[in-house]
DNA sequence: GCATCCATCTTGACAGCGTCAAGTTACTGC
DNA sequence: GCAGTAACTTGACGCTGTCAAGATGGATGC
């Protein structure tokens, strides 16, 4: 990342990389509340209108530090579905599980790109990186639509079904059975909604 | 509720509750962001630290707005359900197009009571609001669950399921499938997961 | 009937926020 | 070496939540 534009050394040289990493240090450390352009700027060493400049306002802001949110989400999906198997419904589950380590470790970034309006916004103005992890739901998913049909369907359950929980787990509304590290009993439970997932046969 | 504390007629006799209506409508005029204590207290017609008093900063009024919502939610499920017959697939179903109906209806403020760090909060400072729209999800999911096991699986489940649909629809993430006003079609597809639930053979 | 108390509400101030206009700095192209 | 421009600073503005201090007026005690 920051060997992506190492010759553009104006003054600070990579003021717009450090201002990103600024943030998603502040959103581990503090919490979304104290996400701000100014507090970004401190941390950085510069002006307080600095990061203005750079990301045309607070929202230019956030959706940089999405971006490399849905980065590293789609990470977490990858690397639990390369320790599955061959097997479609292990496949999904892992994912899944993905989404929810992603979600254990990076609480306030996972509020950041999935808040309602954060996320409506995004879609719409980076498509690409909600995209790109979009793409590995999809791919996952593909063994369970027919050929022909629309796959946004079998998508809609999982992706409802994995979301939901991470959102209410996060929010500790599973409290009495969540609240043990790795415990993934409940995750398990819950996603036994989708061994009945019928198998497309393919032609 | 206007009827509750009419006697205490001090100044303005029944300011806490305006104060809780100019939110409200706030909340589905201007949007979320717009929710401020200043502004509350204009559309009331006090001055701008009025609020403050009565609920003690902006997190007291977020949370005496949220308990309005949370009453009309649960009687967006208990209506949906109404009009459900016996069968406890459909109920769950019907509280489910309830729980949908108010997202849809009330986005904004489905968006201040299930906002995650809003709602972590909630069920810890006032049980009793989220307590009671719970109680219809436990009530609806009772067929569902054995006789002496823990009822908080099923749920989990039917809980998932629907709020993660709910959020994604909020945030347009299904645009092409549920742009139309009311075709249910994609959360009755999503919703058809709930179809294999085991009904607990009671003894 | 009157004094007192106190909850209710107002006023004024403060720091932090996002944003904008204007100015300064330093690299780049010629 | 000079002009042009991108990067950044400075200072100001209005809006926000919060706090301290003051004003108001109904309720209570006598």
């Amino acid at each position: 990342m920051a060997e992506n534009t190492p010759k553009s050394g104006h003054h600070h040289g990579d003021l717009r990389n450090a201002l990103v990493r600024a943030g998603i240090e502040i959103l581990s450390e503090d919490g979304i509340d104290k996400l701000t352009l100014r507090r970004c700027a401190a941390r950085a060493g510069v002006s307080h209108a600095a990061p203005a400049h750079h990301f045309n306002g607070i929202e230019g802001l956030r959706g940089a530090i999405a971006e490399e949110g849905f980065r590293v989400f789609r990470n977490y999906m990858l690397d639990a579905r390369g320790g599955a198997g061959d097997d479609p419904h292990e496949r999904v589950k892992a994912i899944c599980r993905g989404y929810l380590y992603f979600a254990q470790d990076n609480p306030a970034l996972f509020e950041l790109i999935f808040g309602i309006r954060a996320m409506r916004q995004l879609t719409q103005t980076l498509p690409e990186s909600p995209g790109a992890a979009y793409d590995v739901l999809r791919e996952t998913c593909a063994p369970f639509v027919p050929d022909g049909t629309e796959p946004q369907f079998v998508e809609a359950q999982v992706w409802s079904l994995i979301h939901g929980f991470c959102s209410l787990f996060l929010s500790q509304q599973f409290g009495s059975i969540t609240d043990l590290g790795d415990n993934l009993g409940p995750l398990n439970k819950v996603m036994s909604l989708l061994d009945n997932l019928p198998l497309a046969n393919r032609g």
